[in-house]
DNA sequence: TTATAATTGTGATGTATGTCACACTTCAAC
DNA sequence: GTTGAAGTGTGACATACATCACAATTATAA
């Protein structure tokens, strides 16, 4: 499983087997079965994590109790509450499982000092940084030049495999309509 | 009118008056008038922008020609279509100014070479980015979370001087919404 | 100033989407 | 297997919002 995290980094940055090794010193391996909570709302965000293997979905809890998603995190992804791991702040959001997942869990500690020791790895954070920045404003295009239907159908064709591995319900969360809606369109 | 990109990074990372004067180098500085374009949709992008003073638009086209505006930029921002900055292709958005603006322009090869002279302007444009993240994230939620009337009671509360600045058919591109509801928002 | 364009408000109407209700199916735990 | 929970589809109805149309006001430039 160290081969996925060091094949990611290299595509971005090259790295020694050696220099490698060290890097992954500063992360520390996890396991974590169906609905476990890797961040709670409201709670300290101790880590940034790379996901290895599994799904997770990153969930905001509005004041009517309602879920919404604002990222599904997949294999190869990185995710966290970034606003609160980097401020030091509680969880405004909650990243929770939705299979049996597998991280890289890094300490905010580490990410500082790992990114110290090895400047291209300030170098490779930086590149991921944008890429999500990037991502995200995508996604706010999706809700600005389309309506439902072209939302569900960009989903469909980016991540086809999502329809397979979550229930609708989320898909309608992370879409920003109602799960009856959702059925309707797929109909 | 230094004075203004100094005081900005420096109050993320510490810079001596000797330092600042090289760095400044890297950039340079333009006056823009109203309506003009520093970036077009389709075309190469190169630079990103500090901007001093005035007030942009990024905005993004869609099929049937409409305006979508997926961010106002003010003084004190960075804005370009970093996507294209970046990976070095098309525009898919255009950067135009709302009122005459002033910026302080970096050119992709003096980003990395800045970077490289410089390894805390590295950290200063990552922590930038982060925070860049993390706003289009919360743009995201209030997608998710509110209806039209919720997203316009935040904006004009996080930037009442807006309402002020720029017409309402803006606003509403921003909010996306239509103009006629907007307007019926308000009154 | 005068003319022209840009901006704004508001009514009438259509449509997309939300909400509530209920039935049916699939899945997980014991 | 049996049972309860989770997931799904669909009708009836309510509502938020878009669109079209037009008038009134306010900027802008010649």
């Amino acid at each position: 499983m160290e081969e996925k995290l060091k094949q990611h980094i290299q595509k971005l940055v090259p790295l020694t087997d050696d220099e490698f090794v060290e890097v992954l010193s500063y992360f520390s391996f996890e396991n974590y079965g169906k609905k476990d909570f890797l961040i709670r709302q409201g709670e300290k965000v101790n880590h940034c994590y790379f996901i290895v293997s599994g799904l997770l979905k990153l969930v905001l809890m509005d004041q009517d109790g309602k879920e919404h998603i604002i990222s599904f995190a997949m294999e190869d992804w990185w995710e966290s509450d970034f606003s609160a791991y980097f401020m030091q702040t509680k969880a405004s959001m909650a990243l929770q499982t939705i299979e049996p997942t597998s991280v890289y869990a890094l300490p905010l500690e580490n990410y500082h000092a790992l990114s110290l020791a090895f400047p291209k790895m300030e170098r490779f954070f930086l590149m991921k940084s944008n890429l999500g920045h990037i991502a995200s404003q995508n996604r706010i295009a999706s809700f600005l030049t389309s309506d439902a239907k072209g939302r569900y159908e960009q989903l469909l064709k980016t991540y086809p495999a999502l329809f397979q591995r979550v229930p609708k319900t989320l898909l309608a969360s992370y879409l920003g309509v109602s799960r009856e809606t959702l059925s309707r369109l797929s109909s």
